[in-house]
DNA sequence: GGATACAATTA
DNA sequence: CTAATTGTATCCA
């Protein structure tokens, strides 16, 4: 370096927390990835090297240089243990962005530069020193008043969000005293945020007041006494030596040992095509197009660069606690942009006041208005889609047209295949006129649809996917690529909050909770009952009120919802757990699962013969004929005419006929109670399983299309319908035979993969239990240990009894236990339960520890949280009705527990099939049962599967978590299901 | 037909 | 004692 050059050092640590504080919240288009402060940054570097002239900076750079802090641990916290403990951990979508600012700088070419036991205002400090020395200038780039005490005639600071240059003249104006002294000031007034102690009860005011009239610091500290103002001179002779460790705190060094040096700084060319693979990468469309003109290279010509993100690092540069903003950045933030949660709630408010209004939404009815509508959503870069189909069900339904929405209020309805006449009358009916031709519209559609760089916004995105990909005019499915969805938003803000009567996440309710707007019903467009009509059949008028509204209103709840992920710090839940779950599931969906006709009908008639003979029996012993699966005639029967002693009543007054009341009477030596069980249970098969499954057979595919739910529960659970897969019968050998018709196809076979004891493991985790933790790491019995460490009964030639109480004890424990609940599942009174809880709690008392501050969050926060961040809401959870609020605390308990499996679970599925397909396994995923994944591939091909399958599962929670217990999964392959599990 | 009660099935 | 779905009976409009 030598005179007349000029060196650039960009405070890239303190940047980062000022753009993610001051910008407003922006997500990558195509996954959600948080970029907001990347995108800051990388605008500040291209304006710094190529517009430099322009600036007020007024100079072009010679050496540049960014500097980062590499962890929090520095000399510093030797002087004083206490240095920056205050920061907190920095907030969730600002995580995945430390290292790709790193990448951003590479790739402009530009040195980053970060070294172990040194904050980067010390390696500034040494780099002006010796650009001082070498004769040249230097422009720091920060705003921070840590760094003031550099500035000098040589040195100046650069406040690149005001664009504002900071010279010793603004640091006198600010702060009262000349750079030379902002050592001495900050030693007085010392920083809250930073943990450095100063003098109480002096600001900057003061501190600058009292520099000025006894020249130094310690003149200052040696004249204490001569203060006239008490308290003043009080406070600064008894804390004179904090304001001494102060001084030698915000002192920065200036004689770092430095890894590069100062002439390995020397800006270099651009590389354009490096920087441009870089910013499509990020997909930064408006820098792209700056840095292409510029270089004059062709971005269409370069591929976006791979680049690393990494979300889930736990540990490393930039993420431990040392990191929080400082006070500087965090009042600069309001003057250029809005806290989150503000943010948040303007935008909510806004859109709440929007007023809708049907007949502005318009019917497209040629292919130039659709073209014109897609261009216009490809353009503002989002759209809200919704089809409209003939079913509820995505895999029987027919698309009859789709809605699009550009901005609130536009939107509009593109019929397909509307038809009118009478569809009773084979042959009179007929396509209505005004629409487009199917396959025009479609290919015109699967250019949106499939665009990543236009946003399909959705609700239940779930269902148009499966339906589009079942549209495949050109042979190719229609996929929806680049999505978000707004029950799913919904579903991460407020699981729980939102439960019961009012009613979830559907848009109904979304409509009126968030936009105060009831949306037109469907019965009024189709009717209801006999008189319904198929979506086809409806006026194009009328339908495009119905679709277009469904669009609209899609669209606003976007607009409303989506900024509060980024307010509640649970953008990562939505974008690892909830959305790229979204495709998946939709392709289990319609891959479904082989059931054997002929088994299921053969089941159904041994269960009918078998519940008929037992009816006769009942009859017989009954003495008359009624109505077995009536509860009410039962009880008459049994408690009022047979006078049989009754149990327990139902909340209505009824005596209870529950099978726990029915086997206690069995075992009191009654034989008609047991013949009413095995008839409810050979019925329950047989009405729900046998003769209901084989309806579910899809007449093209001939396989059963589960539907999952994936805003159905409270914990982040999945659940399944129509038919429900996840209820399939085990427990009895009869119930058990259901499952030999869930079959492979000829040459394939099942393959089984199951946790075991994943919500155990998941409680030994949160709770830290020693001895749970222990017996999970040697592999042995569980309940075993539990039965060992309560009663003192070794394991060895434990009676079974024993174990079972201890097994009923440890489900109690995950589900929340009460002495109520136990004493019913064991059978047992309930001060007998009591005394077996209180010696459980002895035995570990962590588990109670767990319990006791569970509640407490949940009472203090409204909610709990899994190991994943996932939030499960309690509003009830301070009712005053004791049973309302101990089901909730219960609950709350549980939740974490079977969440944070769900979770996991959910961690595996997403990546399994990236992982089987590299692998070249021709395996598909058919079902998921909580704890367990079914999938179907060739015989061949299992026995390489299974230990794939199993170690995908087995470190799904990793990198996020690093469970302190390991997760085991069995898998087994067979040709049917009731095998392979 | 729609809502509710009760009993069954699963993890 | 946690989380779900389904089928039948029953009551009500």
């Amino acid at each position: 370096m030598k005179k007349g050059d000029h060196l650039f050092l960009v405070d890239g640590s303190a940047y980062i927390f000022r753009a993610y504080h001051a910008l407003p919240p922006l997500t990558r288009k195509s996954d959600g990835l948080p970029v907001g402060a990347v995108s800051g940054f990388c605008n500040m570097l291209w304006k710094l090297l190529r517009n430099a002239r322009d600036t007020e900076v007024g100079v072009t750079p010679t050496h540049f240089a960014v500097i980062f802090d590499y962890s929090s641990k520095t000399f510093r916290n030797e002087l004083y243990g206490e240095y920056k403990a205050n920061r907190s951990a920095p907030p969730e979508d600002l995580v995945p962005q430390f290292g790709l600012i790193r990448e951003a700088t590479r790739a402009f070419d530009v040195a980053c530069i970060e070294q172990e036991g040194f904050e980067a205002d010390d390696i500034i400090a040494t780099y002006c020193r010796l650009a001082c020395e070498a004769g040249g200038d230097t422009t720091i780039i920060s705003s921070d008043k840590d760094l003031m005490q550099l500035v000098g005639p040589t040195v100046g600071m650069y406040d690149p969000m005001k664009d504002k240059e900071i010279g010793v003249d603004e640091v006198i104006e600010k702060f009262g005293v000349r750079p030379d002294k902002m050592i001495e000031l900050q030693a007085l007034t010392g920083d809250s945020i930073d943990n450095v102690p100063g003098v109480p009860g002096i600001g900057p005011k003061t501190a600058a007041q009292l520099l000025e009239e006894f020249g130094d610091l310690d003149t200052l500290l040696a004249q204490a006494e001569t203060i006239k103002q008490k308290k003043r001179r009080e406070n600064l002779i008894e804390h004179a030596d904090n304001a001494r460790l102060s001084r030698e705190l915000v002192r920065l060094r200036d004689d770092v040992d430095l890894e590069l040096p100062l002439d390995a700084l020397t800006l270099s060319d651009l590389n354009g095509p490096k920087l441009i693979g870089f910013l499509k990468t990020m997909q930064f469309t408006t820098l792209t197009k700056r840095v292409a003109d510029q270089t004059e290279a062709d971005a269409s010509a370069i591929d976006a660069a791979d680049v690393k993100v990494e979300w889930e690092s736990a540990h490393g540069p930039d993420l431990d606690p040392g990191e929080g903003p400082s006070k500087d950045d965090v009042l600069a933030a309001p003057t250029e942009g809005m806290a989150p949660q503000a943010l948040a709630e303007k935008r909510a408010a806004e859109i709440r006041d929007i007023a809708f209004d049907h007949s502005k939404y318009e019917t497209v009815g040629t292919l130039e208005r659709l073209r014109a509508w897609i261009a216009a959503a490809r353009d503002q870069g989002h759209v809200a889609f919704d089809t409209e189909t003939d079913s509820l069900d995505p895999m029987q339904a027919k698309l009859c047209g789709f809605s699009l929405a550009v901005e609130p209020g536009y939107a509009c309805y593109v019929p397909l295949c509307h038809r009118e006449g009478d569809g009773d009358l084979l042959g009179s009916d007929s396509l209505c006129a005004g629409q487009i031709p199917e396959r025009d519209a479609l290919s015109a559609l699967r250019e949106l649809l499939e665009d990543p760089a236009c946003l399909k916004i959705g609700q239940n995105i779930k269902f148009d996917m499966v339906v589009m990909a079942r549209c495949d005019v050109e042979g190719e499915p229609i996929e929806i690529v680049n999505f978000d969805d707004t029950m799913l938003i919904s579903y991460v803000i407020e699981a729980g909050r939102t439960a019961g009567s009012q009613g979830g996440h559907g848009m109904d309710p979304l409509a009126d909770r968030w936009l105060g707007h009831k949306p037109i019903p469907y019965k009024d467009v189709c009717g209801t009952g006999k008189n319904a009509v198929t979506f086809d059949r409806v006026t194009m008028d009328k339908a495009t009120e119905y679709a277009a509204e469904d669009a609209d209103i899609t669209l606003r709840l976007w607009l409303a919802m989506k900024p509060r992920l980024t307010a509640d710090g649970v953008v990562s839940v939505y974008e690892r757990l909830e959305r790229p779950l979204v495709p998946v599931i939709g392709k289990m969906e319609r891959a479904g699962v082989s059931v054997d006709r002929q088994i299921l009908s053969r089941l159904s008639g041994e269960f009918g013969q078998q519940a008929a003979g037992i009816e006769a029996e009942i009859y017989e012993m009954a003495g008359e004929s009624f109505n077995i699966g009536s509860p009410k005639q039962l009880g008459d029967i049994l408690f009022g005419r047979m006078g049989l002693p009754g149990g327990s009543k139902t909340k209505t007054g009824q005596w209870s006929t529950s099978a726990r009341v029915l086997e206690d009477l069995a075992a009191e030596g009654h034989p008609l109670p047991r013949r009413i069980v095995d008839w409810r249970q050979l019925t329950k098969l047989k009405s729900t399983y046998t003769d209901a499954l084989p309806g579910y057979i899809h007449p093209e595919t001939k396989r059963v299309h589960t539907s999952y739910q994936m805003a159905a529960t409270t914990t982040g659970r999945l659940s399944s319908s129509e038919p429900n897969l996840q209820n399939i019968p085990i427990r009895t050998s009869e119930g058990r035979k259901i499952r030999t018709a869930f079959i492979a196809e000829p040459g394939n076979v099942l393959i089984s993969a199951d946790y075991s004891q994943i919500e155990l493991r998941i409680l030994a985790h949160i709770a830290d239990i020693p001895q749970l933790r222990q017996a999970f790491a040697e592999g042995i019995d569980i309940h075993a240990m539990t039965a060992s460490e309560m009663f003192g009964v070794p394991v060895e030639g434990m009676p079974g009894e024993v174990r079972r109480r201890a097994k009923a004890i440890n489900f109690g424990i995950i589900y929340g236990i009460s002495a109520f609940g136990l004493a019913n599942q064991l059978g047992i009174e309930r001060s007998e339960a009591g005394e077996y809880i209180k010696r459980y709690f002895e035995r570990f008392p962590g588990i109670r520890d767990y319990m006791d501050a569970t509640k407490a969050f949940a009472r203090e926060h409204g909610y709990v949280e899994t190991l994943f961040g996932r939030r499960a809401y309690y509003p009830d959870i301070k009712s005053s009705n004791h049973s309302v609020r101990s089901f909730n605390e219960r609950a709350a308990i549980n939740a974490p527990i079977q969440g944070s499996a769900a979770d996991i679970i959910r961690r595996a599925m997403i990546r399994m099939d990236g992982v089987l397909e590299k692998a070249k396994l021709n395996a598909t995923m058919l079902l998921q049962v909580h704890d367990e994944l079914i999938f179907e591939l060739p015989e061949s091909q299992a026995e390489a599967a299974i230990p794939l399958i199993r170690d995908v599962m087995e470190n799904a929670a990793m990198p996020a978590v690093d469970m302190a217990v390991p997760l085991q999964v069995d898998a087994q392959a067979a040709s049917n299901w009731d095998e392979a599990h």
